[in-house]
DNA sequence: TTACCTGCAAATGATTTGCAGATTT
DNA sequence: AAATCTGCAAATCATTTGCAGGTAA
């Protein structure tokens, strides 16, 4: 990180406190406001893009909605990390699996192609609402 | 599809003679300019998810934009299709595989999930560009 | 005829940008 | 001091909506 601000700092120790949510802008600015640390939603918008870009947290957009979401990169990073998304409640479960590993071994493998990061959702209906219905 | 109008048909023949590709409202307004067919950019937003909702085509949100594209869904749907999105070209790789079914076989059985459509996009270094470099 | 459509232009929501002053190196 | 930052307010971009006719069932 070359240039380090107060905001910026401010914006990655909230990530580091939300290992595992997603975050969109909006939610970043309740969650710092709530902590009294005001950032404004431009700087917001400039860090979260830098902080992407420098391989720190990862933007993902999920097809439901119009809104970019953030997080943390652990070093594991998505590459063995499932979405799964109930389109009855909205639900958004992380789950880890050894699957989208052997995937991009195969990738790599036989469609010659590197891969750096991954995205995998399913949508479908949750256990909870399996049950419910 | 119980109400049909000349402009819904219209978009609809667009995805079927583009089977193979993601097509932004945009695009689809500029494709049906040249072929004489004028369909106001509203109408467009309005069919498109209209057409969505009844599970002909499918949106789809990538993370390195803001504009959703849009794409004709086959009887196999997405279930076994994988996105390869090369970082350095920009190019898009359709990769038909077995892989995704073993996926969502196993989220069905282990994490009782059902799943309803799926979302696999890897970004990477593809074939072409890795030879170039 | 009634329900739902269309195009247009205005509205909205998310994100970006220009600027003047402040902070980091 | 120079580079890069910040907040604010205005601008932009994609998408949505209200409305006054038009078309499909």
């Amino acid at each position: 990180m070359k240039y380090k601000t107060k905001q910026k700092q401010t914006i990655l120790d909230l990530f580091k406190d939300n290992e595992d949510r997603h975050l969109t802008v909006e939610e970043i600015k309740t969650l710092l406001d709530e902590k009294g640390e005001n950032v404004s939603i431009a700087t917001i918008y400039r860090r979260v893009d830098e902080l992407a870009q420098e391989g720190l947290i990862q933007k993902i957009v999920f097809d439901n909605t119009s809104k970019a979401c953030y997080q943390i990169k652990s070093h594991d990073d998505c590459m063995n990390h499932f979405h799964l998304i109930c389109e009855k409640c909205g639900k958004l479960i992380h789950m880890d699996c050894d699957e989208v590993e052997h995937i991009v071994n195969h990738i790599s493998k036989d469609h010659n192609f590197k891969v750096n990061k991954s995205r995998v959702s399913f949508y479908g209906i949750c256990e909870d609402c399996r049950g419910n219905k």
